[in-house]
DNA sequence: TACCTAAAACTGAATTTTGAACTTAGGTAG
DNA sequence: CTACCTAAGTTCAAAATTCAGTTTTAGGTA
């Protein structure tokens, strides 16, 4: 988790991954939603697009040059389960006003929520889930 | 999400929650594991316990002084379901070398997993779930 | 009184973030 | 051809944060 921590342990690049899934791909767009510095943006864009969560897409509107806007990657998009799971804490412990998002089946268009399954596929409740070290790193002293 | 946000947001709080949830307790546990600077981890600490995360819970070893130990409140043990989606999300792209944690039932001693479920219960891929904003910020420009 | 420990505070240097101005590569209008 | 427009990206100095090492604190022990 190292590595994802290292990714995702950032101001900006967990809200830009929520700008990605609302669908905007824009970097002006991002950058008037988010009010993030242009630097910023530019940096952790291309931070995302070398670590492979977004890609490049260019683009151009009638009369307009081509652009480049940023879509998720299919690592990027797998990402969706964790941002719902972090979502759904921040909606569980009331953290600011009510959320403006939600999260949806697209072919029914009803809610979904994360939960944690055993290997039958039975939902498990989190206190009985715990964390534990294959190994342990060996702390004699 | 925006205070989910900047909560997770940091490098290092991210890396304490995971020593937490290994049942890691005492400051200077999590100084040695992790390699924190000593007041990053004063003020991450602080911060989490201010936001609610953790509690500082007074302990007395035999011929010590009390001193304090730090663990997850309700709060704080909520975040566990995303913490197992992010380290899901880095082994399926198998990001960094083995991970050294794994998840499991501690009721059955088996692995388990985070999936999106439908109010039915049924499991959804994640490519049928949308993210989506109950109310669009009007950018009429 | 001298010394030990875990936790925390202090400090100056290194690094990151910020905001504002500037540049780039095309397209359009006159 | 020239002037101007736009979205994307760069530059840069000031401000804020982080780092690593040292010092302090509040007990407890010898």
């Amino acid at each position: 988790m190292a590595l994802a921590a290292e990714i995702l342990g950032d101001r900006w690049t967990l809200l830009i991954l929520r700008e990605a899934f609302y669908g905007v791909q824009r970097y002006d767009d991002m950058r008037e939603d988010l009010g993030v510095p242009r630097s910023m943006l530019t940096d952790r864009l291309s931070k995302m697009v070398t670590q492979g969560l977004m890609a490049r897409q260019p683009y151009q509107e009638p009369g307009a040059r081509v652009r480049n806007a940023y879509v998720l990657t299919d690592m990027g998009k797998s990402l969706a389960l964790t941002l719902t799971a972090l979502y759904q804490w921040g909606e569980a412990h009331a953290l600011e006003e009510a959320s403006p998002i939600e999260m949806r089946d697209k072919t029914s268009g009803k809610p979904v929520h994360v939960a944690v399954l055993n290997e039958d596929g039975d939902v498990v409740d989190m206190k009985n889930v715990e964390m534990c070290l294959k190994k342990r790193k060996n702390k004699s002293k």
